[in-house]
DNA sequence: GCCTGGCACTCGGTAGAATCGAGTGCCAAC
DNA sequence: GTTGGCACTCGATTCTACCGAGTGCCAGGC
């Protein structure tokens, strides 16, 4: 048998003709989701062929994997690796200008602690594209502290307030078992900063030993900011729009499944996670890997606030969405956010 | 016309036949979601009559508006005030001790900030019950302030945050156009401190004037503590299994229009606020006047911390949802949540 | 050698007819 | 007042026929 290669088909690419009727069974498919024939193919597009020619060349492209039909005597269907090849010929357009404007007025009025802006872009990036959103803002876990003040609520109950470097705060009880003097609980405040100005919560640091009440706050304050869990803490997720996922599948148990997914935040944040870290923008269907959401397409653009990665805005469709809307107005969402971030630095 | 009063008719009350019939009516109809036949309610009740009888009986309950055909030729459907009626006269059990138990359990687990254990009382709300959930935490706007303390995150950026006595914390940015001193911060901080201790954000405070960077940072401070919209940082909502509402219908569109209600927080806050301020527990089909959710039932409990109204715990369903289960899981953890919050005021 | 028009074939979707049966309303008898 | 009996209704289901979009294949033409 002769080793002779046919240049077109081996190489990853697809001749001209087969990629521009792939093409066009893509677009057509995103705007009807019907299956596509090949008449619609060889008259709606702007190739001057005739559907038979146009036939054949399905029958090649589907043989390839790009196409499937869902019966004999049905149109075709994108495949993921259909989509795929589409995605990756698209040369990325900029979103318009009246979606450009909407952005660029949100960033503009928006106001308030940086976890409702983050919640608010969500829903932002859900109505300006119809399809759901995920926003994953990452507080550096590395970020040091800044300040660490004890502040009494009452005599046995304390309240311990953190700020860190990137902006964010937090708050941990700390109870005694008995009563503590206002001036005991201003103390330990006190030695508390002191101890952990500049240090993060991974390092360890030397806390006092000693049964008086300062002492024991002090201990009990730092065990309960070294304890918070990593991962709840480190990251939050904002999920905008999810009534978008009833419009986008037909079927309830479909929606059900990927709501489910949706419940699951730290399911979210690891897949998101793992295609800013392989620096993929777009995963179709079963791409990721994730049964459930074999039937969707997530888009990704990623947050980097003062060139440190933090985060990531998302949008979650059919796997027949509009790939190039939705690329658009994640990225033009993602760097607006990232400069509002920049600027206005965890508020 | 002889003006003749019959007493089952005119009171508020069914005859107790009658009663029985709506009861197995309503309660087969919960368990199958179909319309129910005269003949299933003869021989599964406990009533010793026949189905023709059941037959007259249902006539005069559907004339009264408590039932409604489908069509003619099917079986009988509760209308909602033939919910109501069986929700009124439903004597509340308690909880089983499975539920109880894993109630306990969580409470007896759950460690963090208020806020996280919230949102995790939402989904365990959900999980107990397989139906939607909603947990609204009200922080006092009229609790007094404990600490006020800015924060340097760099020479123009500082970060106010503000301790409130019912355990909240707030963080707003203060930004100014030219950069200042640590030791200007400092001072700003000392005087901020105790300018607001005791005040609350509705209360006036006399602000220093002057254009030094210290009397700046005061006034700047104030003024976006004070301007914070009052609405949207009074209450936080923590929704758990929204994916609970595909279980619940099974229309798509119903689905979706469930889930965009679900998502407009102002909405949900002000309808469960509504109901608990009328004291009613639980709000069946339309008697909220809620249009998109006609089709579903809301089942509160309030939240009381130290004999203060602070928010309630809810539950969504359809409105053939299981109101005996429902009303008592929600029962059960609002009061196991109150009790948590209460021996453990914020963390 | 590639393209094209023609043609037989496939098969899902729709419409209509027939049937089934759960459930009703009514009535005469107890 | 209750009950068994009975005719009737009407949605749901099944079956059949048919339509037509779309295919695969092929012979003829450029």
């Amino acid at each position: 048998m002769a080793r002779r290669v046919k240049p077109e088909k081996s190489s990853a690419g697809l001749d001209a003709r087969k990629a521009a009727i792939l093409e066009a069974v893509v677009r057509e498919h995103i705007d009807t989701a019907q299956p596509v024939g090949s008449s619609a193919v060889a008259t709606h597009g702007e190739l001057a062929v005739s559907s038979a020619t146009v036939r054949s060349e399905m029958v090649a492209l589907e043989r390839d994997g790009y196409l499937s039909q869902p019966h004999t005597s049905a149109g075709r269907v994108p495949t993921d690796k259909g989509y795929r090849y589409f995605v990756d010929h698209l040369q990325g357009g900029a979103v318009g200008p009246v979606t450009q404007q909407q952005i660029g007025d949100f960033f503009r009025t928006v106001r308030g602690e940086v976890e409702d802006v983050l919640s608010q872009t969500s829903t932002l990036l859900s109505r300006l594209t119809s399809y759901t959103s995920v926003v994953v803002g990452a507080a550096q876990s590395f970020a040091s502290v800044l300040s660490a003040q004890l502040v009494n609520l009452d005599a046995r109950h304390q309240l311990l307030v953190t700020v860190f470097a990137d902006g964010s705060v937090t708050k941990h009880g700390v109870y005694l078992d008995h009563d503590v003097t206002p001036s005991a609980v201003a103390e330990a405040s006190r030695q508390i900063n002191a101890l952990l100005i500049g240090t993060t919560v991974e390092s360890r640091v030397q806390v006092p030993s000693g049964s008086e009440d300062v002492a024991t706050l002090v201990r009990e304050s730092v065990s309960v900011l070294h304890d918070q869990r990593p991962t709840r803490e480190g990251e939050q997720v904002y999920i905008g729009g999810s009534s978008r996922v009833a419009e986008a599948f037909d079927g309830v148990e479909t929606v059900r499944q990927v709501l489910t997914i949706l419940e699951q935040e730290l399911l979210v944040v690891s897949l998101i996670q793992d295609m800013i870290d392989q620096g993929v923008s777009v995963a179709i269907g079963s791409e990721h890997g994730f049964e459930p959401l074999a039937s969707c397409a997530v888009v990704v653009a990623p947050l980097t606030v003062d060139g440190h990665p933090s985060g990531a805005v998302g949008l979650l469709g059919p796997t027949r969405m509009k790939y190039g809307e939705a690329m658009a107005a994640a990225r033009a969402v993602s760097q607006e956010l990232t400069r509002y971030l920049e600027g206005d630095p965890r508020v």
